[in-house]
RNA sequence: GCCCCCAUCGUCUAGAGGCCUAGGACGCCACCCUUUCAAGGUGGAGAUCAGGGGUUCGAAUCCCCUUGGGGGCACCA
């Protein structure tokens, strides 16, 4: 079995190129077979080598990986049925046109876009099916010469048999088309580029591709492509269609409505383990009730025959949870590792190991991480910033019992050397000054809190404590208390 | 407009004629735990299986129709 991909590089890799490309990965590795990185590069208006390497990157991020193709962006290709990028095989292209045209299966066009516009609206207006009229299929031999003579552009169409195309597909089942229905589209542009139906097609017989394995917005397309193969006496191999991704309105899954572009999900902080898993179940399950799985079981459970027909909606709110699990799955060692790139250099590597174990169950994505334990970096007139005196006051009360609690731990802290002060000898210390001022403990620790932190949600109280450290924790009390002070003036 | 595909809780899904008075997960709501928020635990609301006809002793599961949704009909991929 031969499998492929076949990304455009006119955008960065989408979620649902993402899910397509897993969906032939996990078969290929299923069914031990090879599987083809093919970029399709031949809108050479839009594709760009920036493209190219989102997409690579981005794969190579989920942990997708390919016997051929291009391994990173702009670099050689690997494997024997190359090249892999279409912008390089024009030449085969242009072969395989030319015996179309000579077999008579393909055919000079001359007409110009005006004039297929205007052959348009007529068949509208008579509500007629919008296809090529064969003007120019139709041309005698002295007209042809003299629109070659004439030196005109012309395109190549494919001349589409009036049959009916049948085919099993790998998921939906026996599919059933009339190619009757069909225009003679075009090939070959007029400044003789091929065009996408044809040159899939001449790729995949070239790269011995056995199983198509493509996104359902390609099902209708798919008659045209076995006509050209037949017509090119190519080897058909079987297609699979599988269910679209869709925005939260069910229709296809859109830049306009969604977020879809891979790196912003990357960039946001989701694991990419988390992210196959989530992609790999939309539209697929194994008939249990089994949710999580890595990659490599993936590769022992997938099974095409089991993929759905019906399309799946993006759910955020599921990615999330699933990254959280995955997160609070990875060790401190791991997840500290897995956060250096969101935290600033200045904080030490075993610090940040500290700090993991009091976020690990609080983080849905690892670009949450800043704003939970930020104030352990942030100079304390930052952290000032982030909240207005009311938030210092506990939930029941006001500004004296916001600066009673204030006060009593500015004692209590300042009590303390840099030796005790640590979460345990903190805590206790502070229920006995919460019992003293006959405060409950919350109202106590809820000015406290947002002295320390800047927030009135936050990580553990005490330990946040310790990582601040003594002088720093003394320091914004007093702050807090300062800010208090200002209001009441 | 034409062609094709699809259809189980809001969402992702289990379900391949009796195990279904339809199960799980996410989300939501309560309660427990608790210094906040999470995480965790327990419980709950939530689907007349889109509707209607068949077939069958028996249908979410098979067939037909209707409805709804989606995709495709480019000198884009």
């Amino acid at each position: 079995m031969r499998v492929r991909m076949a990304p455009s590089p006119t955008g960065p890799l989408h979620i649902g190129t993402a899910r397509t490309s897993l969906y032939n990965y996990l078969t290929a590795r299923h069914e031990g077979g090879t599987y083809v990185l093919r970029i399709e590069d031949t809108d050479t208006a839009r594709s760009t080598v920036d493209f190219e390497r989102d997409i690579i990157d981005n794969l190579h991020w989920l942990g997708i990986s390919w016997d051929e193709g291009p391994q990173v962006a702009g670099g050689d290709d690997v494997g024997a049925h190359g090249p892999y990028r279409q912008s390089q095989r024009l030449e085969r292209y242009r072969e395989e046109s030319a015996r179309l045209l000579e077999s008579g299966a393909a055919y000079h066009c001359w007409c110009t876009p005006e004039e297929l516009e205007a052959v348009r609206k007529e068949q509208e207006a008579r509500k007629e099916a919008p296809r090529y009229n064969r003007r120019c299929l139709n041309l005698s031999d002295e007209e042809r010469a003299a629109f070659a003579a004439e030196g005109r552009p012309s395109v190549i169409r494919f001349r589409v048999e009036a049959e009916p195309i049948r085919f099993d597909d790998l998921v939906r089942g026996e599919v059933e088309f009339d190619n009757a229905l069909l225009g003679d589209f075009v090939i070959v542009r007029n400044d003789g580029m091929p065009l996408y139906h044809f040159v899939v097609v001449v790729d995949d017989e070239a790269m011995e591709i056995t199983h198509v394995i493509r996104g359902e917005d390609h099902l209708s397309n798919t008659p045209k492509h076995i006509a050209l193969i037949r017509a090119l006496g190519y080897h058909e191999p079987r297609f699979g269609h599988i269910p679209l991704i869709l925005n939260a309105d069910r229709s296809k899954m859109s830049k306009r409505k969604s977020q879809t572009s891979m790196t912003a999900y990357r960039e946001e902080g989701y694991l990419p383990e988390a992210m196959v898993n989530f992609l790999a179940f939309l539209g697929w399950s194994p008939g249990t009730e089994e949710e999580v799985f890595t990659l490599d079981e993936l590769e022992d459970r997938f099974e095409l025959s089991k993929v759905h027909k019906g399309g799946a909606i993006f759910d955020r709110d599921r990615l999330d949870h699933l990254n959280g699990v995955y997160i609070r799955a990875l060790s401190d060692e791991q997840l500290a590792l897995r956060l250096r790139g969101w935290v600033p250099d200045a904080v030490r590597d075993d610090d940040l190991l500290h700090l993991v174990p009091l976020i690990k169950e609080r983080l849905v994505k690892l670009g949450d991480a800043p704003s939970l334990i930020g104030f352990v970096w942030e100079p304390d007139e930052v952290v000032a910033s982030w909240y207005s005196p009311e938030l210092l006051h506990p939930k029941k009360g006001g500004p004296p019992e916001a600066r009673a609690a204030l006060e009593g731990a500015l004692r209590v802290l300042g009590e303390l050397d840099d030796a005790d002060f640590s979460a345990d000898v903190l805590e206790q210390r502070c229920r006995e000054a919460a019992d003293d001022l006959a405060m409950k403990a919350g109202d106590f620790f809820t000015p406290i809190r947002v002295a320390i932190t800047g927030r009135t949600v936050s990580p553990p109280l005490f330990a946040s404590l310790e990582m601040l450290g003594r002088d720093r924790s003394l320091a914004r009390v007093a702050d807090a208390i300062e800010k208090l002070a200002e209001v009441a003036a």
